[in-house]
DNA sequence: CGGACTGGGTTCTGAAAGCGAACGCAAATG
DNA sequence: CATTTGCGTTCGCTTTCAGAACCCAGTCCG
């Protein structure tokens, strides 16, 4: 299969993987979710080369998860790269991946903390069942096809 | 940074993608958790080249999320491929990227959709807190250094 | 005013990763 | 035997990537 053509697949995994599965893009993400907003700090603390990140910027902005905006920085005018909504609706791909690594690539211990600024308890995703909300695993769930698949 | 180096970062979100990150791995693990098995299955539903999948495939096995092991079908010895408990594990990750999918990537609807088995209710990944239960989005989260930074 | 610095990229070149096709090999089948 | 099937490996070519150099505009420094 050719380079890009996974994003034509009808599936929402697929679909998702073309635009995020590759090296840095969920790095890059990470960072912006850190508070990152300007190229040289993402650059800096994410380590891939300028030429590269030039082109992962640009493609999440024309896919609309970074958000490239002009502002006002004391005398100059600068640009930042911010997350859209639909940007920010990524987080819980990047806990599913810290979940896991916390659990199984991180002998030590974790090593950030994610909790409920509210009352200190720790941030966790859970998969379960919209109707009766009894956790979810894998056994528990079946698939069958959907509306997006008749007109595609 | 060199290719590799990811693996190495001290962050449970970096690690994952070191391991994760490309364009096929995940979609190898989509059909793994469809109750694909067989080298032959994946290749011809995943698409990707042969030799890259026997890569990929190889590096699953290796670090634990899919186990290779042969088996007697009829009058052969034949090889397969399952899904460790630590692959299992793996299921919020797609899940979150389904979701997302789902919501952007899918003009017409969900191309596939999952269902809790016993009740037909859909199943959803839920970022709570684990003491009070409460949903989170990306604001109500704050990070701090975890245990496992001090020995790295 | 002229020169150096800084933020934010773009361009260039060699190295690495990926693709498809061809090949290898072992067991079963005809 | 010759063929097929399942499961990869090897080979030659193409695409992507890293790293360094370069570019440009605004600012600061003397």
């Amino acid at each position: 299969m050719a380079y890009g053509d996974l994003e034509h697949e009808p599936c929402s995994i697929a679909r998702p993987v073309a635009l995020l599965g590759d090296r840095w893009t969920l790095i890059v993400l990470r960072q912006a979710f850190a508070g990152v907003r300007r190229f040289e700090e993402f650059q800096s603390t994410v380590g891939l080369s300028r030429s590269l990140l030039s082109v992962r910027l640009g493609r999440l902005v024309e896919a609309d998860i970074l958000e490239r905006s002009a502002y006002r920085d004391e005398r100059r005018t600068r640009h930042e790269y911010r997350l859209t909504d639909k940007g920010r609706d990524l987080y819980p791909v990047l806990m599913a991946l810290r979940t896991w690594g916390d659990k199984y690539l991180a002998p030590d211990g974790p090593f950030q903390v994610y909790r409920h600024r509210d009352c200190g308890g720790r941030a966790e995703l859970r998969h379960v069942c919209d109707r009766c909300g009894t956790q979810l695993s894998v056994r528990d769930v079946c698939v069958e096809a959907g509306p997006g698949l008749e007109r595609s």
